[in-house]
DNA sequence: TTAGCCTGTCATCCC
DNA sequence: ATGGGATGACAGGCT
């Protein structure tokens, strides 16, 4: 029992940790009962899966998760996960500068030449007759990848993938060079915005805080410093954006009092949004003007609760910005399952394309990052270039780069026009393939275009800064529950960086949960061969590991190091084979650590290896390393081997306690000979228990990845909730303002006289009455409760 | 040469 | 008391 306690407190600590991080309260039965079955088994006790002797049985599934970690196909199963891995991490990292080069190939090619060659300064964004000038010629080497004369992309899905993220190889070498933390992208972008910045020439004052950190750069600002300016800058945007809109500034201060529920209510019902704005917003409270959004409310709470933190800014961001893109990209993943329009191929077609001009040379590279790295960080700064990267829908959301996303990029024409550099052109420019379409519904959007102010005019820019004011809600939640803001972003640094998890929910082509799994069981099951050791383990080897054996040493039996790479299983239950059609042809070794003399003694029941089982690497050393083999005969083999035991290790350690004390009853063994055999049962045992637990923690792992996964989709999915939640909010309460308006401006005094708004005001009782009071009253009515909530705050 | 990973082994706890 | 499973820690080999 205890262990099964220790996997659900394992379990339950760590989503409960997730889940204080999200700010999300999750039913954890849901997601034992549907999601996570896996996670189910982690919680509920061992599955199966724990089980030396069942798991083979797992290899049958298709699913990647089905493979057990530890099945003895995962050679190949966790070098094609490694691989994957990497080039998914790339697809992360690489968004951005492919996203840029794309720019530079439309703009105009040889322009785009020059640029790759000599790194020219004078590219700039806003030139749109360059951009208009190539829109017939370029569209066709988007998507074909041909034609374009700096092009070296070679079109076939694979490469292009592959293509798309050889510009990021540089950034993926950064990363293994430097430190794994996830946040180190973005310091990379920032440093690639910083030297675009100086490249084109770009005024450094265009980045307030950035540049002058980068003029203080030549000191060598730490990357967490970095990364906080870069956060910090694109919070402080999103504030003034906030504060940009018509909104008042007074009375936005009593709107998060008023609607406390939001904060800690990530889901709300239409209904109950109605009841808090009814409850929340009573007439004339106020003055007549509309009050500020509840996001700004909290923008400002979070403001105040923010210290500074570095440099003499007052604001410290308040959320990590791989997490706000994390959620935005998980966001897009639902969208991306509502619409589901994929065009891969012109967008890897533009990827690589570009990828490749940027990658010609390393000026070229960095002013292909410039327009992502520059729109990054310039989201609320510069609209003309956010707004004209945005049918890519990447500029903005460079992790969000992805294939699947293609839906609302796939259109090319409007990319080549993006030459707008004032907002008025966004709308056309977006046209049909307007975003909004996709990411909000169209009332909702409408009501973004009511009570946005054209600084904000598209989609996006609203949504990321609601996302990252709903992270700021998160995190003063979590804060308001025992977390620091410290504590918090520690705790999602140690989830998404030291844990080693690539907790990128990202749906790349390379994605793990897809392409990841699919390919391995690919390989399992279509290429495995299997093999056998004088451990005897039963070993599977894909078709490119096989190789030939040396006869004469599968006949001496020799163990072999090598060998023992593609059996590092041992397994007790061959019958757990059958069954399974691809593996019926099987044949087993399971012996564990044979001696050679016994095992040429006893003639087991298992054939010679065959050279087809070995790898190649062997074959090369097998030869020449007679003695070698001998000395990397397991310890136990050899011991058994001087000490004459007349078994195999396979029976010392497999066989039941029963039949074990009658072989050794059976054969007359010295003290010597039978301590040595205790010992390789014992190390033989605990070397199968040792697999087993290192199986048990990557299943663990796993699956709380996928957890991760789930649980980011989830909050996604609630922030979008939310923020069409507050868009409603929103929108009724500018009907509610101009229905008092209207009432108010009709209502006369005995005298018919109108009312003076700043003496009079109109409120709700209880009954559904309307009143009209004298503020005086409203004041000191509403003040009491204001005071409590501040209160309750402290 | 070094770092990181993998594996085997030991010690220990627990059932 | 014994066998054995689980797991942290360590060492050595490999890449």
């Amino acid at each position: 029992m205890l262990y099964l306690k220790k996997y659900f407190t394992e379990g339950l600590i760590q989503f409960t940790i997730l889940l204080s991080l999200i700010g999300v309260r999750v039913d954890l039965d849901t997601y034992l009962s549907n999601q996570l079955p896996p996670l189910r088994e982690i919680i509920l006790g061992p599955s199966s899966a724990y089980t030396q002797t069942q798991f083979h049985n797992l290899r049958n599934t298709l699913d990647g998760y089905g493979i057990h970690p530890k099945s003895v196909d995962l050679d190949q199963f966790f070098t094609t996960r490694r691989l994957l891995n990497q080039v998914r991490q790339l697809d992360r990292l690489s968004v951005p500068s492919p996203e840029l080069s794309t720019w530079l190939v439309h703009r105009d090619p040889e322009t785009v030449v020059s640029a790759a060659s000599q790194s020219s300064p004078s590219i700039t964004l806003d030139n749109g007759a360059g951009l208009e000038d190539v829109n017939n010629s370029e569209t066709p080497t988007m998507r074909g990848g041909g034609g374009a004369p700096e092009s070296t992309y070679n079109p076939s899905g694979e490469d292009s993938t592959l293509g798309a993220v050889a510009p990021e190889d540089s950034q993926e070498q950064h990363n293994r060079d430097g430190n794994d933390d996830l946040t180190k992208e973005d310091i990379d972008l920032i440093d690639i915005l910083w030297r675009q910045d100086i490249d084109l020439g770009a005024g450094r004052e265009v980045f307030n805080y950035s540049s002058r950190q980068k003029e203080s750069e030549v000191e060598k600002p730490s990357p967490e410093e970095e990364e906080r300016a870069e956060a910090q800058e694109r919070w402080r945007n999103g504030v003034n954006l906030q504060e940009a809109q018509p909104v008042d500034g007074e009375t936005g201060e009593s709107i998060p009092e008023q609607i406390p529920g939001l904060g800690s209510q990530t889901s709300l019902s239409l209904q109950e949004c109605l009841r808090l704005l009814e409850a929340t917003f009573p007439f004339g409270e106020e003055s007549p003007e509309f009050p500020a959004p509840v996001v700004t409310a909290e923008l400002v709470v979070a403001n105040e609760e923010a210290p500074s933190t570095s440099r003499g800014l007052p604001l410290a961001p308040p959320l990590d910005l791989e997490q706000q893109w994390q959620d935005i990209m998980a966001i897009m993943e639902l969208q991306e399952m509502e619409v589901n329009n994929t065009s891969e191929n012109s967008f890897l077609s533009t990827t690589s394309n570009s990828t490749n001009t940027s990658g010609s040379t390393s000026e070229s590279g960095s002013v292909g990052s410039f327009g992502l790295t520059r729109s990054s960080t310039l989201i609320h700064q510069d609209v003309s270039l956010h707004q004209a990267s945005l049918p890519s829908c990447s500029q903005d959301f460079p992790t969000l780069f992805n294939p699947e996303m293609d839906a609302t990029s796939t259109p090319r024409t409007p990319l080549l026009r993006m030459s707008s550099s004032n907002s008025s052109n966004v709308n056309s420019t977006f046209g049909a393939t307007n975003l909004t379409g996709l990411f909000l519904p169209p009332p909702l959007n409408s009501t973004n275009n009511i009570t946005c102010t054209p600084v904000l005019p598209d989609p996006f820019s609203t949504l990321l800064e609601e996302s990252m004011l709903d992270e700021i809600s998160l995190l003063d939640l979590a804060m308001e529950e025992g977390f620091n803001q410290a504590q918090a972003s520690q705790l999602e640094d140690e989830l998404d960086s030291d844990s080693g998890l690539s907790l990128d929910s990202s749906h790349s082509p390379a994605s793990p949960s897809s392409s990841e799994t699919s390919c391995s069981s690919a390989a399992s099951s279509s290429s495995t061969s299997a093999t056998f050791s004088e451990e005897g383990a039963v070993g599977y080897s894909t078709d490119s590991e096989s190789a030939a054996v040396e006869p004469e040493e599968g006949a001496v039996g020799g163990y072999q190091p090598e060998f023992n790479k593609l059996c590092r299983m041992s397994y007790q239950d061959p019958s757990q084979f059958h069954g399974l059609p691809q593996l019926d042809n099987i044949n087993h070794n399971h012996t564990y650590n044979l001696p050679l003399s016994s095992s040429f003694d006893e003639h087991l029941e298992l054939p010679i290896p065959t050279g087809k089982k070995m790898g190649r690497e062997k074959q090369s050393k097998l030869k020449p390393q007679q003695d070698f083999l001998d000395k990397q005969s397991s310890r136990d083999e050899r011991r058994a081997r001087a000490m004459k035991i007349p078994f195999s290790n396979e029976k010392i350690i497999n066989l039941p306690v029963e039949e074990f004390n009658e072989l050794l009853s059976k054969h007359h063994l010295s003290e010597a000979q039978l301590a040595l055999v205790r010992d390789i049962r014992r190390r033989g045992k605990n070397k199968m228990a040792a697999q087993n637990c290192r199986k048990r923690k990557l299943d663990t792992i796993i699956n709380l990845e996928q957890g991760v996964h789930d649980l980011r989709r989830d909050k996604a999915r609630l922030l979008k909730e939310k923020m069409e939640f507050i868009r409603s909010i929103r929108q009724m309460k500018q009907k509610v303002q101009s229905l008092y308006q209207e009432v108010f401006t009709q209502l006369r005094d005995e005298e018919g006289q109108p009312y003076p708004p700043s003496e009079y005001s109109l409120q709700y009782s209880a009954d559904g009455s309307v009143l009209i009071m004298p503020r005086t009253m409203t004041d000191q009515q509403t003040r009491k409760p204001e005071k409590k909530q501040k209160d309750k705050k402290k």
